[in-house]
DNA sequence: AGTGAAAGAATCACTTA
DNA sequence: TAAGTGATTCTTTCACT
């Protein structure tokens, strides 16, 4: 389990991960080792999943982000392992979940532009048999965006 | 612009940015000064935004991920700011868009399970008024999710 | 773009509370 | 069981080529 101090350090590191152990242990309260042992400790265990850079959308001149909605008559494993596969190998696909509700699929998607989405769009489309419907919105203003999970107490 | 060593510079540390630099400065043919030149200018310029963590939501008990449509009847900036506001500062919403389509707002929100949801939603409806129309829709299943933005030829 | 040196940070065996 | 000290090794950073 987690105690403050882990808890702490994830928060941190979840906003900043550049930090040198000497900066990280003076947050917390210990010297580096101690601070150390606890950060390998929460790698170890699987808490931290990952150390990524995260890049500017706009500075690559991805300036459209699409949330493509998706309804399918086909539920079989196997077209659903095609489908997988499929947007697995789609770099623009950032995000793609199974829903609850109207439609079956949620997909995230960012590019350049509506070209460059149309592109995407084809692909998909070309790409997978019985997609009933696909319903795309856009994103015209981001407001919040983090990968900064809520730490529970 | 960015060159070839640039471009696979950024999707090499988009997966991982714990790398040395020697151990990145061979992956693009390179000594380590001329790789560390070439990051600090990715940085400067803007293009690496910052370097995270990132934790595993069911390791920290966060098994329920909710999209959430909103539509509204305010449209004056001072309602606005307010939303803004009050979103910004509930941990549990990762990301928040203005869209285009039959709603006006989508909120990605992480929560332990529905009676955290229903916390969340709770907060959320007393917190502002003015939100006429809120659906959620959960993701049963990831299928997909990464914060590596494809880098563009 | 590369070399080599200096400064800084991570890692570990060992000690202490 | 958890924290701290100090030594060693590895990394980053920078002046110079």
């Amino acid at each position: 389990m987690l105690d403050k101090k882990d808890r702490k350090l994830l928060c941190i590191l979840q906003q900043d991960c550049t930090q040198s152990l000497q900066v990280l242990a003076e947050a917390i309260n210990l010297t580096s080792t101690p601070c150390w042992k606890r950060l390998k400790r929460l790698e170890d265990e699987g808490y931290i999943r990952s150390r990524v850079a995260l890049l500017d959308n706009e500075k690559l001149g991805l300036g459209l982000k699409a949330f493509v909605l998706i309804k399918t008559q086909q539920h079989s494993s196997e077209w659903y392992l095609t489908f997988v596969k499929l947007t697995a190998q789609i770099p623009e696909v950032l995000a793609f979940y199974r829903m609850t509700g109207e439609y079956d699929y949620l997909m995230q998607v960012e590019v350049a532009d509506m070209k460059s989405y149309d592109r995407f769009y084809k692909r998909l489309v070309n790409g997978i048999s019985g997609l009933v419907d696909i319903t795309s919105n856009f994103a015209m203003e981001k407001i919040k965006y983090t990968t900064a999970l809520p730490v529970p107490e």
